[in-house]
DNA sequence: CTGAAAGCGCTAACAC
DNA sequence: GTGTTAGCGCTTTCAG
């Protein structure tokens, strides 16, 4: 690997003029001097050495991941975006951590975030106690979350970046009830979060408007532990069985996210139960996945590209001294993709003479 | 952030004492003197910079990983388990980058890997040409990639480590000829990578022993554009198409991995055919995505976690300079996972009286 | 316009 | 046993 002095001395000058032109401030040089500083960097395939520069400028082009589990398909989908975007719109690597949900991994990986001089951070966490975010600002970070703030009063320390989870859940709710739902449940994992209490609070919203709060109620299944999102097939399954044995049994289901859709699929067929037949389903996020489970899955499409890349901008653009411009930037999910898992509850689907044709053999 | 410097001040020792402390050279060292310093680094909350060290050493505890798309569940599997170990082993962070299948784009995170000090990475590539990663390798790098090596003769500077392409295919391919299946096709998308190729020969060998060689057809989709995997779905309906109309319809199908397995139900559903009434597919992978398929997926579990420890301890093992040591580990894939995607052709079960008792209707 | 020189925070000889 | 010191490769005043 060549350095700079290699460089200054094949182009006969002196360091800092190199490092003039790796910088840019050509403007006041002889052409003749840049010519030739050029050629040699190209020459000995010079590349400036990041660290070196680093410890000089105290800035590293890199940006911290934090996430649950890049294993879970929705995480990975965000994970993609950002680095896609973070390297072409900003020149940043990323350095990705999975912390299992785990407070201790994650204050881990901001020590070494610091160790590294990464500055800048986009937090998924599953944690609602946001204060070792709080920390990492005051030493000096810019954290992005991909949450709605807990307490939307108080001013804080970190940038959040999230999905109208309220809203999401509400149309989700709303459509199985345009479908003739009046029995419904939202399934969701132990442990709450704000997006998670936000998505309950949309689905409460929902019922309400329709009369029907007393016919919707929260399931829960989980927790995820630290396999986690591998384990949604038996968390699914955990689920299917609470809602079929229970005295009043919803026909229409909000799950979290599609991947607890797809797991509760799962849990449902192995339980004898179809779906859209004798239960419908929606889901939320829009994964890929969705489109080709069996029965397709009827989701609330979340903007991921755009919430990515809102996330990178915030991390990029602001300064880590001051503590002041810190935001809220909410994402409306407008768009429900409807495919096949909502039908009309099994009652109605009956009476209009289209259900129940082919009995569980 | 406090420094070394001001540690040394706070213990009142020099520099050199605290930096032994740091790197464990304690053994002769007074009790006193050890105590003091350690106290100095907790009550100042010191943590060594990275950079700093790195920069005298050479080193940094960071680990490339290049995958083709992190959103790909596959990659995102490997990559947690690269992450998690490489973590806990070694106390590696990784650098990850999306790569999208461009020569290019890994081409240039290798500069940038280079650039940031990185000198250890795993590629999960699907470029069939190998000779970026070589002159990485001159570059002083030490490169693990995730498959064979495309040519077994010639020493190759970079390692291998892949599972058992050939015999995956293989388990797949008899055990749809055990269940009576004698015409076979191996779905797989555009572009030729040494997995796929082996694959491929594992099918056909399976195919030869079973004196179906004539009846057994590979048929292509795709190829995967930039968005890659999340167009699976596309790609299945294509060869779902495809089998479809062809003269000699095959009833037993192996997918060249889980999401093409996934992505062809799909197609298959569309096309009003059933799985595996009317035709019965075997994946290969093992993600938890083929349990709560819909029928689940019958497939060639993968021994991800082993050989994702095996990329990290042979990424952190070797030494840079020699590109001596060098090798391939194959793991052998042993267990097929058997669910439900695999029943007997659609003939033989008309004979047994068992199929097509429900008509598509 | 270009060069000399002082560090950024840490490590590792080499003295004492 | 502990302190002194010379860099790692680069940026950035500050002279010339």
């Amino acid at each position: 690997m060549s350095t700079i002095q290699d460089v200054a001395r094949h182009a006969a000058v002196s360091v800092s003029t190199v490092s003039n032109v790796l910088n840019g401030r050509t403007d006041k040089m002889r052409q003749e001097t840049l010519a030739r500083v050029e050629a040699a960097i190209v020459a000995l395939q010079f590349r400036p050495n990041t660290l070196a520069r680093q410890l000089k400028t105290g800035q590293t082009p890199l940006l911290g991941l934090l996430v649950p589990s890049i294993a879970n398909p929705m995480y990975g989908y965000i994970a993609r975006e950002v680095e896609t975007f973070a390297q072409e719109q900003y020149g940043y690597r990323v350095l990705i951590g999975n912390t299992y949900r785990d407070q201790e991994k994650e204050a881990s990986f901001f020590e070494d975030l610091l160790a590294h001089g990464v500055r800048r951070v986009i937090v998924i966490s599953s944690l609602a106690d946001e204060r070792h975010l709080e920390r990492a600002v005051q030493r000096g970070m810019v954290v992005v979350s991909y949450d709605r703030r807990a307490t939307p009063g108080e001013t804080s320390e970190v940038d959040h970046v999230a999905p109208d989870n309220f809203e999401a859940a509400r149309i989700a709710t709303r459509h199985l009830i345009a479908h003739g739902h009046t029995r419904l449940a939202f399934a969701t994992v132990a442990g709450m979060t704000m997006s998670r209490s936000n998505k309950i609070r949309g689905f409460h919203a929902a019922a309400s408007e329709a009369g029907l709060r007393e016919h919707a109620c929260v399931v829960e299944g989980g927790p995820l532990n630290e396999y986690g999102d591998s384990v949604i097939g038996e968390v699914g399954r955990d689920l299917a069985r609470q809602m079929v044995k229970a005295e009043a049994r919803p026909t229409g289901i909000v799950a979290v996210n599609d991947l607890m859709a797809l797991g509760l699929m799962a849990g449902l067929r192995e339980m004898g139960l179809s779906v859209p037949r004798d239960m419908s389903l929606v889901g939320m996020d829009g994964l890929f996945l969705s489109a080709i489970s069996n029965p397709a899955l009827t989701t609330v499409q979340l903007p991921v590209t755009e919430m990515a890349r809102a996330m990178v901008d915030r991390a990029m653009t602001r300064q880590s001294e001051s503590g002041k411009d810190v935001g809220e930037r909410v994402f409306t999910p407008t768009v429900l993709i409807e495919r096949e898992s909502v039908g009309p509850p099994p009652a109605i689907a009956q009476a209009a003479g289209t259900g129940s044709r082919k009995a569980n053999t």
